[in-house]
DNA sequence: ACCTGTTACGGTCATAATGACTACAACATC
DNA sequence: GATGTTGTAGTCATTATGACCGTAACAGGT
């Protein structure tokens, strides 16, 4: 703000929306919750809810996402929250001028939501069968796959988007599982987020080649159900970006 | 928003703040207005003012870069305008709470701008100066480089390196330049905004090696006043992302 | 103890892209 | 026509990638 100090300042009520991720049985995952009051009561939207007067979106983000998920800011478990952009469309929201900026957030396997104040639900959803319902007029989803309120599919569509792109160049997808863990842990949040999976070989090759990417440990990880040799055991290194970047399948 | 529907929702003002970058004089330059009315009066700011009711944050982006520097919606000319994020912190506008949705608009070589109706004056200013200014605190900088009211040299430090960024994986570079161009122009844009000139030849087969980059012409450029071999003429091509991605200097 | 299926790990090899150069062509000016 | 400047084209070693393959380590059954 400059200029035009003297004229009216119209009064905006300020929201904050969270797109909350996680990998559920291998499945990337996005947090609804349902709605409980007007509007669009009973339909399924992105958790949210309005900015207190002493605080900042992130602040409210924090709380917000605690609220309804009970999630504390994550200590060493992981986990990652940030701005994602603001979406201001005047008539986003049928009572009054609500402008909400959104953020991204996501963390390892998080505990089932239970649901705020007044929201009916909380579930996890898969994102792949949201993005298909409110994006192919007649995909092949269960029948119970929601729409989406307001314009949280064009939300989610984005934190999507972000998220996909953030793995390529940066080592945000540690922050999807929890310390200690094993390379082939790691490349499951890249199968998840991407829907393909990156050659086991040449992950490895990059991860370990990437400086400061993980750091070993002396300790084996458990034998999975399946079997095998059982893979050894990582944690979180302090390198923030990976150049040259990862890319996802060439096509 | 979508829970504590039934809460009240303090109210807020909303505004927009552009960072709009040019090149002048082969120097990444961007504008500032010289506040005219407190708070801040004499300072100088990023452009800006109050969304409208019936207008999002991009509309009254595109309307405030209007009012300050009477470029039109940018045509064959280039330009780009797109939302950086917001700035929410309690504090940072002394009167009231406001929350700013910050823009990046850039384009060819802009006239001089005129100051809107409560700016004291309007011109561009080189980045680097402004940057050593408000990080630096002993930097070597011309004396007159003023800092930033409110939190804005936060505003136009991430503004310049999400500029940066783009321009290693996407074509924004040609939004700098009017067509037609040649490519040593279209190479001093990286100069200009990285600080670091690319190898010419590399840079050359970068360019040309990416499908739709630039289309050629059949004509040549005027010679230089420095004479010299007259450059073949290009067109801004399709192509929206460069991959792999034109790095800047390794180190 | 041995076989079998499964998973982790460590390599190879051709190909693509890059960084650092060098040689040459086309202009202006003296 | 000599000289300086700038644009264009090509070389070459190095790095990174994609697509493999072979082997090691484990579980479970026979």
């Amino acid at each position: 703000m400059s200029t035009n100090d003297s004229e009216t300042h119209p009064p905006f009520a300020v929201t904050v929306d969270l797109a909350v991720f996680t990998i559920r049985d291998g499945a990337f995952s996005v947090l609804l919750v349902e709605r409980g009051v007007e509007p669009y009561a009973g339909s399924w939207a992105l958790p949210g809810g309005f900015v207190e007067p002493d605080e900042d979106a992130e602040a409210a983000a924090w709380r917000e996402l605690h609220e309804e998920t009970g999630v504390e800011r994550f200590g060493r478990h992981g986990g990652h929250l940030e701005q994602l952009r603001t979406y201001s469309a005047p008539g986003r929201d049928p009572r009054m001028r609500v402008v909400s900026v959104a953020h991204v957030a996501f963390a390892p396997d998080l505990p089932e939501p239970h649901p705020g104040s007044d929201a009916a639900g909380a579930r996890w959803w898969a994102v792949d069968d949201l993005l298909v319902r409110t994006t192919d007029p007649e995909g092949e989803v269960a029948a119970d796959v929601p729409r989406l309120a307001f314009d949280h599919a064009e939300i989610l569509r984005d934190a999507v988007e972000r998220i996909r792109a953030k793995l390529e160049y940066t080592t945000l997808a540690l922050e999807f599982v929890a310390e200690p863990f094993t390379l082939p842990e790691l490349r499951r949040v890249y199968t998840a987020v991407w829907g393909t999976a990156p050659d086991l070989g040449n992950f490895r090759r990059k991860v370990l080649g990437t400086d400061d990417f993980v750091v070993p440990t002396e300790t084996h990880g458990t034998p999975s159900e399946a079997g095998g040799r059982r893979a050894l055991l990582y944690r979180r290194g302090a390198a923030a970006s990976i150049s040259p970047p990862m890319l996802r399948a060439t096509g």
